[in-house]
DNA sequence: CTAGCAACCTGTCTGC
DNA sequence: TGCAGACAGGTTGCTA
């Protein structure tokens, strides 16, 4: 579900419950999301300081105290809801116990975090913070697509003699880490890509224009506070609005939204996902 | 090595 | 109302 923007907003939230506070007791209410849970998990969650909150695509860790990372993958479906927060920052009542409650974390602030997912897509681990970034799950990652790594000669490189369609070569995290299905057809809708074409063979200054565009659709949907489709929630509860701002994602049969064009977007399937675009301003 | 596809799971919506 | 089928924001791991 997920994609970056929704990780980072969730994070932000999770972060001023979290930060600093400890991890008085960890419920765990399963063996296992989409892999069996580390073991002895909530022993090794309870009475740790947690230090830290990132984000990296789109996982968060927690560093703890112990020097052990918490990692969290939300999945499709997986939701971080926060409640009780003593600074009133959140919803102040805790919420009654839901079906798909997989883990449920108890600060020593009063503020608790449930980890909620129907579909279990989701993981939890735990690792050495010092050897995290070696971690299976984030050893494969490409760069963060808003930070310095990220830049025009990467992607031209990365796209050079691949035979796969844009539209899998941007959802494949090795070559740019935290875009999904929304953000990918968002982006080649303003570079005025289509989604099919390959990806080795569109010309350099055309990949090089997704770059900022990849970083403007990204940076603007965090600012929105990500979008609000189905069961995404901030953590505090609220939805985010990115979803009203989609020029393509969803659209299919309405209006392209450039003024000159106004043909109906298109929906395709590649490789068992929906991709939406204008067959007008997309080439 | 690459590319395509099934699988993992539950919930929701549409059409008959 | 019931039921089958399609579809959903992700990722791994199989097969060709």
């Amino acid at each position: 579900m997920p994609e970056l923007p929704e990780v980072e907003t969730v994070m932000r939230g999770l972060a001023p419950a979290m930060q600093g506070a400890v991890i008085a007791r960890a419920d765990v209410n399963r063996p296992d999301l989409r892999w069996p849970f580390p073991p002895q998990m909530a022993q090794r969650l309870a009475g740790q300081q947690v230090l830290q909150l990132r984000r990296r695509s789109k996982y968060i860790l927690a560093d703890l105290a112990s020097g052990e990372s918490l990692l969290v993958h939300l999945g499709m479906s997986g939701r971080m809801l926060v409640s009780g927060d003593p600074l009133g920052q959140f919803v102040h009542e805790h919420p009654a116990a839901e079906k798909h409650d997989h883990v449920v974390l108890h600060m020593d602030n009063g503020a608790r975090i449930t980890f909620n997912d129907p579909r279990r897509f989701g993981a939890m681990d735990l690792m050495e913070t010092a050897t995290a970034s070696q971690h299976k799950l984030l050893s494969v990652l490409g760069p963060e697509p808003l930070g310095n790594d990220f830049h025009e000669a990467h992607l031209i490189a990365a796209f050079e003699g691949r035979n796969t369609p844009v539209k899998s070569a941007l959802l494949d995290q090795r070559l740019v880490a935290g875009l999904g299905n929304i953000y990918v057809c968002e982006a080649l809708y303003r570079a005025g890509i289509h989604p099919a074409r390959k990806a080795g063979r569109i010309a350099k200054t055309r990949v090089a224009s997704l770059v900022p565009i990849i970083r403007d659709v990204l940076s603007e949907a965090i600012k929105a506070g990500g979008s609000s489709l189905r069961d995404f929630r901030q953590a505090d509860g609220e939805l985010g609005y990115f979803q009203h701002s989609f020029d393509v994602y969803g659209r299919e049969g309405e209006s392209c939204r450039n003024p000159d064009c106004g043909a109906p977007i298109q929906r395709i399937v590649q490789s068992g996902r929906s991709s939406f675009y204008c067959r007008q301003c997309q080439r």
